[in-house]
DNA sequence: ACCTGAACACCGTTCAAGT
DNA sequence: ACCTGAACACCGTTCAAGT
């Protein structure tokens, strides 16, 4: 057959990656495959392998698109300028309403599994800086006094704990621990956080 | 053939269990298939539907046993009967070295999916509940004049916390966010939530 | 009753062959 | 050069058939 330049190779990338993120966002990771990509495109899959090197790289690409979204989520909590005090809270809670309503697309970022002997691309890394800059940058501009590393370790702990909120309250294996709802618990972990970091300077 | 009665229904499940964990602590969840349980056991394919409904059901058992000996110990760093201002520092001490030492394990409890329609046994919600407890009860000796439901909020905003500092160090794709040792991200951040919970009585 | 092994419907990846 | 489709080595699950 061959339904030659149909598609240019950007082209191919594009709608390759596009049916991901659909089948991601319906069914989850797991619901992903190189053989549901091409079906949805109308490729057969072999073509799959033409732009992408294979499954992995696919996802990774698909994933930093979703990261480029969660920074743009991120950016627009913070487009009416909120103070200092304020501009902390903002970006917890656009990560927490970024994971809530792009469930699939978030978790997708933490349940893919690179192999043992592979790193992620530079580009990857460059993106999920990108967006821990941010916090870091608020946290700055919160506690001027504070040294870099003492803001650096405040903004990973920050960090890490409205995470595992997000973690915590979005995996239906261990919503048993109490009905508290997520944003409840996220106000608590920041508030006291906070509290006790501001306090200590 | 039929290698009738060389194991109990029991022994067989034992067997598969251990397989099971031996190919999870070496490769990761995704290392474990049912296929290569039974090879590690002499049997072939079919037998594992004797003793588990499916893959799903091994899995959750397993998990279930790895939550067991997390609750172990959590209990045996309690044993030396530390302050209640100690006691909560000593179950993240104890969480992160159980997740750093058993990093497959631990990582397994979090990976594994259910199907979306499903709902985890009600014998494994139990054992997360178990471990919950222990932080919460812990929690309450430490500040008696706090209600219940503020104990709650605590813990599980506590735990969540130390869950995400685990997750995001030893995911190898998102370490690059700054060389700060695991121990002083959790340490960072439960002193400065304590003390903003204390301290907010 | 216990266990096998073939069958079925999937999967990722490769690559000779066709246009 | 682009794309196919068959091939290979896997996978979970089922079930008739053997002991």
């Amino acid at each position: 057959m061959g339904r030659r330049n149909e598609h240019t190779r950007e082209e191919l990338k594009e709608i390759s990656l596009q049916a991901a993120e659909q089948l991601v966002a319906a069914n989850g990771l797991g619901g992903l495959s190189a053989r549901k990509v091409v079906a949805c495109i109308g490729y057969t899959v072999g073509s799959l392998y033409m732009v992408f090197r294979n499954l992995d790289d696919l996802i990774i690409q698909m994933n930093e698109r979703t990261l480029d979204r969660l920074y743009e989520a991120l950016e627009r909590a913070l487009a009416h300028r909120p103070p200092p005090s304020a501009a902390i809270r903002v970006l917890a809670q656009a990560y927490l309403e970024f994971a809530l309503t792009q469930t699939n697309r978030w978790l997708a970022l933490y349940e893919h599994r690179m192999p043992d002997d592979q790193v992620m691309p530079d580009s990857f890394s460059e993106k999920v800086s990108r967006i821990f800059g941010l916090v870091q940058q608020h946290l700055a501009l919160l506690c001027p006094q504070r040294s870099s590393n003492d803001v650096e370790l405040a903004a990973r702990a920050l960090w890490s704990g409205i995470h595992g909120v997000c973690m915590l309250s979005l995996d239906r294996k261990l919503e048993s621990i109490g009905g508290h709802p997520m944003h409840e618990v996220a106000g608590s972990l920041l508030d006291n956080y906070l509290a006790g970091f501001v306090s200590s300077a």
